[in-house]
DNA sequence: TTTCCTGTGTGACATAGGTCACATATAAAA
DNA sequence: TTTTATATGTGACCTATGTCACACAGGAAA
């Protein structure tokens, strides 16, 4: 991972270019102390399917998500996985902000699924940033309140819904998301995603193939005929 | 619930006094702007095991908790419940919280299980304090993040671990919060903490009284002779 | 005392999911 | 083509938990 040099003036201004667009409120925001603290900001880009942070890593500065996603989990000894939320643009890594208050210990890793880039801010900075910048402290809270209120409702599903109907409300997401009737995904990728075995993901696959809701192909599943996903509202 | 008049001295200064004993730092701030927004902040007092918020509803007021504890859980259909946090005094309550900044679902319940005592302060109030006050602004962002913390660790609890793990940790922390060798607890309270039903809780109970960790009589434990209740450190 | 409610104990049973051990298929690489 | 690595299918099996249906126990109330 790479931090840019401090002013190289393209970088830079797209780096905050895409900070408003994510949260046009800061835009509107021309105190001096902000623009300073924003200016001095560091962008730092990195390459996808690396781990940021580990269970009981801790790091000295703020980040916050411009471009790309990462994958917050969990994970066992047994090499079993799960994931608690993801952190699109926009949102804060909690992580991050809890090593930067008090750092006491977090049971999750994280890991970019995409390249991404990132804004960062030191210690100060973030907290001279909260002081000074209404907008800043809004988009802090906002999207602090988002990210639990997702990892609520997925503790509920885990704790609660059975396997096959998770099964089926990830594979609708992702759907969604991708827009389109293909999706690129193992089974093993699946499993990982619901904290479960690929064995499992398997089985309830075929299930779910048989009831002709998706067509199974190697490496990726299309969307069947049947277009009741149990799970889908 | 009631709200105490704005103005009753004793019970205001009383409030004042646990807010500090719990925020130290709290009492440093003596700008005016921000002693202007504790003094007409209200206190409310409540009875114990008062539902105090649902999935779904919201509250249009900011509340910080004195005294008392609160559990926030889950609930199913069919009954069941699962704790995912309690806040004690000097915590943040995330749900309103939620509703103060865009009130997203937040699949969860708030009981009280003691009387309690809260702070409450205005959606104003509560924004115009982030901003003043150094001091106020640290309190909530660590709340928070304390909040967040255990809760994505009783998510890997709850994911990872199997029922009689969870069940003796349950226990072990229940015998040091009571700091007795004596806990006044059902079988039922027991699986609601847990997210399952009585009759596994109780045997599972029944296992830890044969390895003598645990003496059971109606509606209490007792600490057994061999003191190493797995799961304890 | 008798009645009643709330806790507990327990056997029988169902079943979702996890585990193991493979076979097999597909695609990329050599 | 052959080789190799990765992805998938599947049967047999195990076990933790959940569910149902009770019996029973202890204490409070009538």
């Amino acid at each position: 991972m790479e931090a840019k040099p401090l002013l190289t003036p393209d970088i830079r201004s797209t780096a905050i270019d895409q900070l408003y667009g994510l949260y046009p409120q800061l835009a509107d925001d021309k105190s001096i102390e902000w623009l300073n603290i924003l200016n001095t900001a560091q962008v730092m880009d990195g390459p996808e399917d690396a781990m940021l942070a580990t269970v009981g890593s801790s790091c000295a500065n703020f980040m916050l998500l411009l471009d790309g996603t990462i994958r917050i989990y969990q994970d066992t000894e047994d090499g079993k996985e799960l994931t608690l939320y993801r952190i699109s643009p926009g949102d804060v890594c909690l992580m991050s902000l809890n090593s930067l208050i008090h750092d006491r210990p977090f049971r999750a890793n994280a890991k970019s699924e995409t390249t991404i880039r990132m804004i960062m801010f030191s210690a100060e900075q973030f907290h001279r940033a909260m002081k000074v910048s209404d907008a800043f402290r809004m988009l802090i809270l906002s999207s602090l309140v988002d990210t639990v209120c997702t990892m609520v409702q997925t503790f509920y599903d885990t704790a609660f819904e059975p396997l096959d109907m998770r099964l089926a409300c990830l594979l609708g997401r992702l759907f969604e998301r991708n827009n389109a009737d293909t999706l690129d995904v193992t089974h093993q990728e699946l499993s990982q995603e619901l904290g479960t075995s690929r064995e499992v993901v398997s089985r309830l696959l075929k299930k779910l193939e048989q009831q002709e809701c998706i067509v199974l192909k190697r490496g990726q599943i299309l969307m069947g005929t049947n277009k009741n996903l149990p799970g889908t509202v």
